[in-house]
DNA sequence: GCAGCTAGGGAAACCGCTTACCGGGAGGTC
DNA sequence: GACCTCCCGGTAAGCGGTTTCCCTAGCTGC
């Protein structure tokens, strides 16, 4: 590897000069050295070494961001967007999965600690576990304490800035939507009830329900990926209306509809939550709580990077969309 | 932040000590002195600054992926069993989206290069533009030069080991599955023409029409992604089958159709590539030529760890599938 | 009992870069 | 013309680790 002392050297300067030239200083350097130096760099195909740099500057280039799952749209869409904000500022970003695994995010946190990143982005769903959430909380202090800057996105749990998509208040807005449509027995396709965002979710819709008068909705646990909403469909009893708390699994349950000869939504109507991109071309079109993905991961960034003294929780609303895959009871 | 001399001096031993205790080395230290080391590493919180590691080291547990982009979910499964190939090797993982601009991928090289990560993959379509693939070339032979290992999943065009998807032979395979079920009137949405990949499914397609003695497809171009799918598919004459260049694309025309009123598969038939996981609930289901994706995204990086000395090709086949989207002429 | 080992501990030389500090020459001021 | 600034070049001290080399014990074997 080609090293700067290997560019000094040959252009005939000191290594100082040379890092002047080649790598941003506040120090100018005369045109004649400046030239020679920037030709021997290139005639050597110099790329200075960023750990050198890093160790040598005491702050790096790269942030971290932790997600579940990358082939989950969902992720992908609030990675992409971190990923593009963290762009515009010249960062570098690691992205690590953890296949739902919280011991897995632990362990990237204290990984991304040792790489010193500027700044980690921790995604999705909290869990109930409230050992599991006090390791994780206990990693980040030390992350912090050492300068490092963090960011969530999902519930407020960590101590950190986060933002915070308002499952409770979406879910409710959509259960009274959906029973503005005179829909009355209800189906709650819940994910696993650990998941705080699945929790959240549910509990938001039922207990809209319940202020509307209406009887409990049938909850049914299960994953929270397209097969947990698959199966779980089909435990569906009599309710009208089926409500996934994310549309993969909605995804999943109109397709356990669908093989069962169950109408949607002449038969039963079916209502997603995220809003998934991907899916919008899906027959029928499903109905959601649209959540602003992209903007979210961005501004998670936005919020890491400038480091604000009282902890910073941004609620994000959803919207509710409804499209074919409801219907308004006769 | 806590250095490894901090702990050294609260466990009363030398650097070379802590360093030996903390970070696996050939060389044994006495079980009185590793437990003290241990204890002060873990009251202080230490984490190993791996900017330093990999300085004196020389080398680096990181690799990098560069992708079109993420959100694209053909991309995030190539990504994801790249990420779960890394993880079993202990590797890191920087991920960089180009968002389709090829320029991009050259400057994540370059930044690659310079953060000395021990492999790239660079995932995706080849552009049919020499001057640029060039210079891609020129950028890797760089990396390359000092010691750094690439792979790509795509053409053959870098001289470096590659995944090759069977582009042409899938699509060849899938114009005679489609011919047999008695069309012969094609239109193909064959996305941009300097893409390679889409060229090459695209020719592929064509080829087999014309081995069959059937009349040439009609080739309508535009962007790769399901808005281009879209709106190919309403330049579509009387073709009696539609071959959109990938799924996502496939996705854009069915909507098209629908919207149309044009039914599926009754007045034409419609297949993509790729078979992505996400899109398998369509309704219609969607006829295609199933790739590996997470494997080949995992293959690629063992290409890049165990460097070879001759140039590895793997071509991988896809598999025609069948479903509701298409039918039997009568 | 002594040469010859092998552990296991420490001092110090790097790894490649940044940057505080030093010094010499050009130009400006009185 | 002496003095003071700038400006720009170089020297060298880190940044936080790893690893070579040296040294002291404590063993072994005869």
């Amino acid at each position: 590897m080609v090293t700067l002392e290997d560019v000094a050297k040959q252009a005939g300067v000191s290594l100082a000069t040379a890092s002047r030239v080649l790598n941003g200083s506040t120090r100018q350097v005369g045109a004649t050295l400046r030239a020679r130096v920037e030709r021997a760099a290139d005639e050597l195909g110099y790329r200075a070494n960023i750990a050198a740099q890093t160790l040598a500057r005491g702050a790096s280039n790269v942030i971290g961001i932790v997600v579940h799952d990358l082939t989950d749209p969902y992720f992908a869409a609030l990675a992409d967007g971190a990923m593009r904000a963290a762009a515009t500022h010249g960062l570098l970003v690691m992205v690590g999965t953890t296949h739902r695994d919280p011991e897995q995010e632990i362990a990237y946190l204290s990984t991304l600690h040792a790489q010193r990143v500027r700044a980690v982005l921790l995604v999705g769903s909290r869990v109930a576990d409230p050992a599991v959430t006090g390791r994780l909380r206990d990693e980040l202090a030390r992350y912090q304490a050492g300068g490092g800057r963090a960011a969530c996105v999902g519930q407020d749990l960590l101590g950190v800035d986060t933002v915070a998509p308002a499952n409770r208040q979406g879910a409710a807005e959509l259960a009274r939507a959906l029973a503005g449509l005179g829909h009355t027995r209800f189906a709650v396709l819940a994910g696993p009830p650990h998941l705080v965002t699945a929790a959240d979710r549910s509990a938001g819709f039922a207990a809209a329900l319940a202020e509307l008068g209406l009887p409990a909705p049938q909850i049914i646990h299960g994953p929270f990926d397209r097969d947990g909403g698959y199966t779980a469909a089909q435990q569906v009893g009599d309710a009208t209306c089926v409500f996934a708390v994310n549309d993969v699994m909605a995804v999943g349950a109109l397709a356990a509809c669908r093989e069962r000869g169950v109408r949607v939504p002449e038969d039963v109507s079916v209502a997603g939550f995220d809003d998934i991109v991907t899916l919008r071309d899906h027959v029928p079109a499903l109905s959601t709580v649209r959540l602003p993905l992209q903007d979210m991961g961005a501004r998670a960034l936005e919020l890491a990077l400038n480091e604000t003294d009282p902890v910073v929780v941004e609620e994000v609303a959803g919207e509710v969309v409804l499209r074919e895959s409801v219907r308004r009871m006769p």
